[in-house]
DNA sequence: CTCTTAATGAAAAATTTTTTCAAAAAGAGT
DNA sequence: ACTCTTTTTGAAAAAATTTTTCATTAAGAG
């Protein structure tokens, strides 16, 4: 099921606003600001409000088609989400980002904690941080299946 | 050591803004933006500026002595931080904040991502949402060593 | 094609954060 | 304690970000 169908059938009209909001992230393949995505998506749509942008990303998110990107000095970023409960691996070089699934893994974790503070954990916020293999210098080696990089391949 | 003699040796001045920050967040024992620590702040020190907020929350994160912690709709919270690379557990009825160490325990899922994605994986940043025991309903167990509660015990 | 309702864009308002700069105060050395 | 140098402060202004308001436009169901 495609995103629009996604949105569709979540209640929302497919607006160009969304649809140039999707375009842009999807060939950004990192984290823009809404600032970032307004500059861009002027190119497509020169009507193009910052407002609209907002409220398009308020929308996308709530939907899931939209992930917000957590990082130490700015909150401000949002990739594509694929579809799931996924985490971000981010590299700070140049800021290219990948999701990968893996709750799994925190499931040991997540037990330990709640078996020590006595708290029921409903959620968490995992984000890892950097460097890819281009930025690190290595040759690139093939992505595994399920390993999505957000947004278009370079 | 204490937190001023850890600011101190790292070249910071002791100051009443920071001193005031500090004091805040201690009592707190959950996230407060620099709005709230301001508001705070005020009752010890009248003339205390939101500027100084600022620039006191900038200075003691620097030195790792507050943490700013991110939700999924805000991130201008902070807490004093435990020495230490710690994660955060925040209740979502109450706000507690709880930190915990347990970087060993994400070594596994590090070390999975590395291979499968190429990156080199050198920061983290997780953070816990859940219920704490009063939130529950249940009764309150006895907290561990190791176990710090950000500020001061209710 | 029409009609209803959601969504848009522009402007204004509200918030949040940063910059600037003269005055105050930390703290090292008398 | 007193002096001196340098950092730090607080207020005001500026910049940046996000939200609200409202008349107009355009989705999409019928």
């Amino acid at each position: 099921m495609n995103w629009e169908e996604r949105l569709s059938r979540a209640g929302w009209r497919i607006t160009m606003p969304r649809r140039v909001v999707m375009w842009v992230l999807q060939q950004a393949g990192h984290p823009l600001s809404p600032q970032e995505i307004h500059a861009r998506g002027r190119r497509f749509h020169r009507s193009l409000g910052l407002v609209s942008v907002y409220r398009a990303l308020a929308v996308l998110e709530q939907v899931g088609l939209v992930r917000r990107v957590h990082r130490e000095d700015r909150c401000d970023g949002y990739i594509l989400a694929s579809p799931g409960h996924h985490h971000i691996l981010l590299c700070r070089g140049c800021g290219r980002t990948v999701e990968f699934p893996g709750a799994e893994d925190l499931s040991g974790l997540i037990a330990h904690v709640e078996r020590r503070t006595g708290f029921r954990v409903e959620d968490h916020l995992l984000q890892l941080v950097g460097l890819c293999p281009p930025c690190r210098g290595s040759r690139l080696r093939s992505r595994p299946s399920g390993w999505e990089t957000t947004g278009q391949e370079k």
